[in-house]
RNA sequence: AGGGGAUUGGUGUAACGGUAGCACGACUGACUCUGACUCAGUUAGUCUAGGUUCAAAUCCUAGAUCCCCUGCCA
């Protein structure tokens, strides 16, 4: 795992390079990372992009990584999110707490008597006061781009403002009745400069420091203060905050006015000044990632909570059975810029497949039983049919897994798909004569299908028969005498002996999506919702996986599911609502497995259809890709003389580049 | 409108005045006791228009498009 250079690899070089943030007593130049989440809601596959990119630095450069909360506004936040939030950056394997780059975990709380200090020396320097407008008043003194906002408050005496601030401390005021802002320039082009609020008033008990306060921090003001305490020299946040830098700094330096290096002076020692840093964050498609939006369906019960395993949290990617290199390696894979990309949900899925297909051990399950049977398997003098036992390897991609005992006899079950009574063509696995080729069932025999059975009420298939050959015992044909090549099937099956089989309940999942921006179209991303996203099967395993494949619960990490690759199947994964005696706490004791990936399928019969392959533009997807204005569309493909198209009818890939090329011939008239 | 960012194949990302490369996808083929994996090949790109230069994705000028900013959210 080779790591991926980026812009920031160059600014923090370029930090060292000059000394910028000095060393430590070895030598070792100083670098100081942090993951700074508001606790509000589940951390999202976003997050790990953030936390990776975070820790990765701490890592790479020998540094320290820190967990924090920015727990500035308790109206938003809750335990149950400083509870998951720890145990997912724990689980994704950001040691904030123990290994070489542990820098700690924090509570941006804990700063607010050293904020409220440092707040005071601001309204003393006559860098803050205190205002008495409400919201709404301000809102409407917020002025335009070209006009100024004005507060009547703005030379307010030190002492006044100082006074009332302690006054907001002590609770004598409600909420909303007063703020203290910066005085910094209230006609600035940029809007965070125009007198930021700096504290306001909010009554309400807070889940880390309780009701000791009711005067909060906002974010710009508490957060460069919360770096420099923890001595952070790369603060890293993605790209909406390009616009808070200069108020970022602007606190940071107001801190600083009148201080000096050594201390010397008035207000005492230089305060440490990080460096902002912003970066683009993690877009996948098929999916909405927003606190807000996931928050809703949560609550509107469209899935069954956080951990669903088709939410793009942590948690949820956890419970489907992703593991945390997976989602690593995709962080790594997709890269660091300031570009505003989004990156295709499938390749998380590649990433799981690449993962898992080195390390899970390999079974045998059957999703949607049928019967086969053997009509020439020998019989035991009771009549039963005899069983074989053969050894199978766990892994062919890793040997040193060893060897599994797998029972085999005349009765089996397949998988429903395995069998066509009217094969499309290339369809290499089972169907009756007249056609006439061989299968192998995988390591055991080559069989030949003969019939099958119907139930007459339904017309339903209800066993398949076949015959086999002993001689090819393994899954191999012996060599024929003349020494030519042994025969090969085109087709292996995979198989299960109905006596031993064991159930479990399988649930499959899909993309809880089914458009790639979800409310893109309509503005409503309910509207994309797949609204069959969710499929339980009751199917069988091999006794092998029903023995070895357990929930792990854990109380640090949130616990994982073994992961097994069922052949010719995909990942699947153990569920929490597995019964006991499989590490669950389901009511069953049954075995319960998530899909956390199906094998990637190039067989021409059966198309899955999964996300189109071929390139689609919506139109205003088509009129950007253009460089012309949507309403304009139909204006260019009539002057292109393409063929009329309502609204709503998509374009390819071949007509949005004809279009360009008839644009770059033919521009349209300016508007 | 004012301010702040961004723009390289279908997607993501390198190249920091000197051969436009890599990964994913797609398509071919090979291999295969998983229609998986693996391997080989093909495909396709510098937003536009000018300029500087022996040489421009890179520097300059003008324009286009997209994103962010007028919370007592972060």
């Amino acid at each position: 795992m080779t790591a991926q250079r980026h812009f920031i690899h160059d600014l923090i070089d370029a930090d060292i390079a000059s000394g910028r943030w000095g060393t430590h007593p070895d030598g070792r130049p100083i670098v100081h990372t942090r993951f700074p989440p508001e606790p509000n809601g589940f951390l999202h596959i976003g997050h790990a992009k953030s936390i990776c990119l975070n820790f990765g630095l701490a890592e790479q450069y020998r540094g320290k990584f820190n967990l924090r909360f920015d727990d500035t506004n308790p109206s938003k936040e809750d335990r149950q999110y400083i509870d998951s939030i720890v145990r997912d950056v724990r689980w994704l394997g950001a040691a904030f707490d123990s290994g070489p780059h542990a820098g700690g975990l924090f509570h941006a709380s804990d700063y607010f008597e050293q904020m409220y200090a440092f707040a005071r020396e601001l309204i003393a320097k006559g860098l803050a006061y205190v205002c008495e407008l409400t919201p709404d008043q301000v809102a409407q003194r917020r002025g335009t781009p070209q006009t100024p906002a004005t507060s009547p408050h703005r030379d307010r005496p030190t002492d006044e403002s100082l006074r009332l601030f302690g006054q907001m401390r002590s609770g004598d005021h409600p909420n909303g009745a007063m703020t203290l802002r910066a005085k910094i320039d209230l006609a600035s082009p940029n809007f965070n400069l125009r007198d930021p609020v700096m504290y306001r008033i909010v009554h309400q008990s807070h889940p880390h420091t309780g009701d000791r306060w009711c005067l909060y921090p906002m974010y710009d003001w508490a957060h460069g203060i919360e770096d420099s305490l923890e001595g952070i020299t790369h603060s890293i946040c993605t790209l909406e905050f390009e616009n808070h830098r200069p108020l970022y700094d602007w606190f940071i330096d107001a801190i600083n006015a009148g201080r000096t290096p050594d201390g010397s002076g008035p207000w005492g020692k230089r305060v440490h000044h990080s460096q902002q840093i912003e970066f683009a964050k993690l877009r996948p498609t098929y999916t909405v990632l927003s606190k807000r939006n996931l928050l809703k369906i949560v609550e509107q019960g469209l899935v069954s909570g956080w951990d669903d395993p088709r939410m793009p949290t942590l948690a949820g990617l956890r419970r489907r059975g992703v593991p945390p290199q997976a989602v690593r390696a995709l962080c790594e894979d997709v890269g660091v810029t300031k570009v505003e990309s989004s990156i295709d949900v499938a390749r998380l899925d590649n990433a799981v497949r690449d993962h898992l297909n080195a390390t899970a051990p390999r079974a045998m399950a059957v999703l949607r039983p049928l019967r086969l049977v053997i009509e020439n398997w020998p019989t035991n003098p009771d009549g039963s049919p005899v069983v074989e036992m053969l050894d199978f390897q766990i892994n062919p991609e890793d040997p040193a897994a060893g060897t599994r005992r797998v029972p085999f006899s005349g009765h089996l079950l397949i998988d429903a798909d395995d069998f066509s009574a009217d094969p499309p063509k290339k369809f290499h696995r089972l169907a009756p004569p007249p056609h006439d080729h061989e299968v192998r069932l995988r390591w055991a025999y080559f069989v030949r299908c003969t019939g099958f059975d119907t139930d007459p009420a339904t017309g339903r298939v209800t066993a398949v028969r076949c015959t086999y050959d002993p001689a090819t015992r393994g899954g191999d044909a012996p060599t024929p005498a003349d020494g030519s090549p042994p025969r090969r099937p085109k087709g292996t099956i995979h198989w299960l002996s109905a006596a031993h089989a064991v159930p479990a309940e399988v649930r499959l999942f899909e993309r809880l999506f089914s458009a790639e921006h979800p409310g893109q179209r309509t503005g409503d991303w309910a509207d994309d919702l797949n609204p069959d996203s969710s499929h339980v099967v009751h199917g069988f395993v091999e006794s092998w996986a029903a023995d070895n494949l357990r929930f792990r619960p854990d109380p640090l990490t949130g616990g994982s599911g073994d992961c097994a690759q069922f052949e010719r199947l995909g990942y699947f994964a153990a569920d929490p609502d597995s019964g006991p005696r499989y590490g669950g706490s389901g009511a069953h004791d049954r075995l319960v497995l998530n899909r956390v990936v199906a094998l990637k399928d190039s067989r021409a019969d059966t198309p899955e259809p999964g996300p189109s392959a071929v390139r689609v533009y919506t139109h205003a997807e088509a009129a950007r890709e253009l460089r012309i204005k949507a309403d304009r569309l139909p204006e260019a493909l009539a002057s292109a003389a393409m063929a009329p198209i309502s609204a709503s009818t998509p374009l390819s890939l071949e007509q949005v580049r004809a279009l360009r090329e008839h644009l770059k011939k033919h521009p349209l008239p300016k508007a």
